[in-house]
DNA sequence: TTGTAGGCGTTATCAC
DNA sequence: GTGATAACGCCTACAA
């Protein structure tokens, strides 16, 4: 049987007030019933039912996750920080995948709205109007990490890496190890990430006086197909690239296995460098340069803000209270490094 | 302001027990009322609120999962799955994390506890007697993921891979192809999963009248730098070993590595076959061929089986209830195949 | 077919 | 200090 304060009242030989009141270590009970109190609901295994309480609070102590796909590792490594600092901090995490899927998307959003989440954390996701709609009418403060919005919403805020400084320093790299021919491999067409980080590739270019050529630009996927195909663009080219930003790190790493199979020689013929730093980066061959998105600090800052909006009413009004990151470039071999690559960065996939 | 049953009832002049079972579709309620009630339900913009339901149900249409870490792709995988399995059949997924804690572990537990959920799921994790008890006191099925239990639960089931098999036909793949010294690089150490893939290692060379040579069996960590010690003592062997089998695909990419910087060819001098399948295997120079474990039909089927608990009491009665499911051998360049590596089989990683 | 009343496990507001 | 009592939002006998 699920024992309850009523039962610890009886064992104890008080009201249920009191025993609320003790386990809650209210100061109005006395030392002595308030140990004996505690006492007995731990011999008894007492847990006490976040649901009722819940109900009487007005607060569940839980937030929502909305993820597009946990295959993706970047998003699982923010989602693993998200649930760390939640649980840190008392709450728990409701999670929801909508596969990219709209009709899931809002079936996710309906479902974290009956269990009365605290507050919503929505990853990698293109956030249509209707989406947003849904979200707002929560009522509950939402954040967008790494995700694309078209419309603002009444709740939402967002957390995001600098695309535009990551493209920039990514770029800069090239430049700096004297490269002037330098393609840019783009992502999933008209996306907002590619259109930032193609814009911080153009501002290196032009602090290093590099004048910008069009047909550097080459189409992509933001798949290691898009990589793949890349590469004969690019080889075709009247004036030869000597290096290629993709725009991210599975772009670049189908550019690898493409000229892997072209007898291109990487960094030799063509140095590349990605962006993400994905678990494979530091795995395939050469070794992939990559800016590292700061998942771990995504992930907490996130939460963090969606707990800060719950004390302060979360109401989004007018000033832009959006969070950007920092990107970190990691130097492998891929762009020409001289250092030897680092050692094992994880073990993952331990069976 | 939240719209409740009540605020219906007044809405459209009857008690809120009318609207109460207009909602849920109960046939004693006129078909016009009923439609006039959900038509304003929908307009009021209401939502259930499954916390109160779940007070008076006794049931919270919830399931804990308990992860070791997120980084890990296999744990992704199914919890995907596992989530889409729960979302298909109406239940809510609340993730915690434990990083292999055991004090993070129990305060995980608890936090079920409090949240009520209707049944639990254990994934990748090594469960002491200690965690055991507290998953006991729950009262509720629970399901372990690919785990190693010290010790049998009152509630608790299992799903797993059959390793034995996976081994064999991991193996067995090897001595097909001729080869007679075959090493095998095994993971952490007295782990159930590693002596299980060993069993089958042992008997497919039995099988194949190949007789057990010790000095062929070698430490490893179950992380890539198992596999990198490895290659030195296979190389120090008086008769050398023509291919191995890892314990795991991290132990693989391991050998791999250390094999490519000490000039072994990978197939030619020494074949490879891993275990797991992670993203990583099909993206490794050359692709590792391993044997996959189906983590879409793994969380399914643990999820499948809380919900047939759900219905049917759930208490564990002695006759064993344990799900073992196989594993497939996936053939690419690394164990000396002939053929084309398959085309790119994800796209991971968009930034 | 509909309304009334009670209760699920809490917390909170009163009195005493 | 402590104990009744009333919520919170919902479901469900039981009555009408």
């Amino acid at each position: 049987m699920r024992v309850s304060i009523k039962d610890i009242a009886k064992a104890a030989g008080v009201s249920h007030s009191t025993v609320s009141r003790a386990l809650s270590d209210n100061p109005l009970v006395s030392t002595e019933t308030k140990e004996r109190i505690q006492r007995l609901a731990r011999e008894m295994g007492y847990s006490p039912d976040a649901q009722a309480r819940s109900l009487v609070m007005g607060r569940t102590q839980t937030v929502g996750v909305v993820v597009t796909t946990l295959a993706d590792p970047f998003i699982a490594d923010v989602l693993q920080s998200i649930e760390n600092t939640a649980q840190s901090h008392g709450y728990c995490v409701i999670l929801a995948s909508s596969n990219a899927d709209p009709d899931r998307e809002i079936a996710a959003v309906k479902m974290l709205h009956s269990q009365r989440v605290d507050g919503v954390l929505v990853l990698s996701s293109r956030v249509g109007a209707l989406y947003q709609d849904h979200l707002d009418s929560l009522a509950v403060p939402v954040v967008l990490l790494n995700s694309h919005s078209e419309q603002r919403g009444l709740y939402t805020f967002s957390v995001g890496v600098d695309n535009l400084g990551g493209g920039y320093t990514a770029t800069a790299h090239l430049t700096a190890a004297g490269h002037r021919r330098i393609a840019y491999v783009r992502g999933a067409a008209e996306h907002s990430n590619d259109l930032a980080r193609f814009g911080g590739y153009r501002r290196a270019l032009n602090e290093a006086d590099i004048e910008f050529d069009p047909a550097l630009v080459v189409p992509g996927t933001g798949g290691a197909d898009g990589g793949e195909q890349a590469l004969p663009v690019l080889l075709e080219l009247p004036k030869q690239a000597t290096a290629a930003f993709c725009y991210n790190d599975m772009t670049a790493i189908g550019l690898l296995r493409a000229a892997r199979r072209k007898g291109v020689s990487v960094p030799g013929d063509l140095a590349v460098v990605g962006f993400d730093d994905i678990p494979l980066a530091s795995y395939v061959e050469p070794s992939l340069t990559t800016v590292a998105q700061p998942t771990g600090e995504m992930g907490e800052r996130a939460m963090k803000m969606v707990l800060d909006l719950l004390v302060e009413g979360g109401k989004n009004g007018g000033d832009v209270a959006n969070i950007v990151v920092q990107g970190a470039l990691v130097v492998r071999m891929s762009s020409g490094a001289l250092r030897l690559p680092g050692a094992m960065e994880s073990d993952r996939g331990k069976g």
